[in-house]
DNA sequence: TCATTTGGTATCGAGTCGATACTTTACGCC
DNA sequence: GGCGTAAAGTATCGACTCGATACCAAATGA
């Protein structure tokens, strides 16, 4: 027999697929520009958005693309590596996020007694963890909850990433990182 | 901001979507098969499976085609309705839902304790009802749980439905029903 | 009986996705 | 410095999803 709790998380993977095809965007584009929009700057690459997704990276070339064709991102060069791209929404992909159709999810979880909410995270990060674990994919955690990052370090900013040594404003370290590995 | 189980159920969705590859098969082709092994016979139709889906009866028709062609379903005239198709599983479709890639969801949701189980499932109902109720989507549920279900019927069959008027078998009561309506 | 509804299929265009091949740049090691 | 290899992206192919539209045949019902 299958547990009640996955054929719940099948039924409403499904039911959220179907709901993000609003204003002409498919599933993964709605993904992308999630991503982009909630990942620090040395996340916002075509390669930490592949591992995110957990696709290969002809996918998410032919995403973006299809992306900057719509207007809503923008390539630029990536500062300190020639090959690399750097990704940022537009204006227009900003906007677009307010209309996001994963608010509906978000609006019916809210709609849960404090308790339970909490619970469901748990339980959901305890699932997606084993998930993760059992085919070896990145947590992409919090910058904050990062073994390298480096509170109130003062010299000039806020914090600091021992990993990368570059600077973190209060913002970056709510953001989210493909370096990432949980703190000790 | 976004709560927290939110952006969960967003990552485990798309973590379950890369799993749905395996032996060549696309994710809606796994979800296509789960559904015709759990559904009732009144239910193993295109036009249920399109409603199960929430896609449009012409993608339905092309992902069953593509199961055809790969010996998994079988396709028979519905009985009482020459319009009508009836579904079903071939062997070869019931041998591979056993390495049904859903099964390390299953697993790793058994791996929670039993109270953490049921409260993830009770949330996990309120919130796909939530969901269902804005979008109009049917709720899909057990047989046995029907409004016209009538157990015990003891004419010939252990049960019986109210609205086709057709006998039940004990294992029809636990199968999935399009028509399903929950008890008041 | 005849219009309408219902159950399915056919076809089109845009997009996803894995696979493979390729280019350019970075990097490690003599 | 030079060379081989790794890494970041792109290009292209084929199978498939998905919405939209058009279509056909059987059921329904006024």
């Amino acid at each position: 027999m299958v547990e009640a709790a996955t054929r719940l998380i099948e039924r409403l993977a499904r039911v959220l697929q179907n709901d993000a095809h609003k204003h002409g965007l498919k599933p993964a584009q709605w993904e992308a520009l999630r991503y982009l929009a909630a990942a620090n700057r040395f996340s916002r690459s075509p390669g930490a958005l592949t591992a995110w997704l957990g696709v290969t990276k002809g996918t998410v070339s032919q995403t973006l693309q299809a992306l900057e064709r719509k207007g809503l991102i923008e390539k630029r060069p990536a500062p300190g590596d020639r090959r690399g791209v750097r990704l940022d929404l537009t204006e227009a992909g900003d906007r677009l996020l307010a209309d996001d159709p994963m608010g509906d999810l978000d609006a019916a979880v809210a709609g849960l007694p404090r308790e339970a909410r909490e619970a469901l995270g748990a339980s959901l990060e305890a699932v997606l963890k084993a998930m993760l674990a059992r085919r070896g994919g990145r947590p992409f955690g919090a910058c904050r909850s990062c073994m390298h990052f480096r509170p109130n370090h003062d010299r000039g900013a806020p914090h600091l990433c021992n990993l990368l040594n570059e600077p973190l404003s209060v913002e970056d370290g709510e953001r989210i990182c493909v370096e990432q590995e949980a703190a000790a």
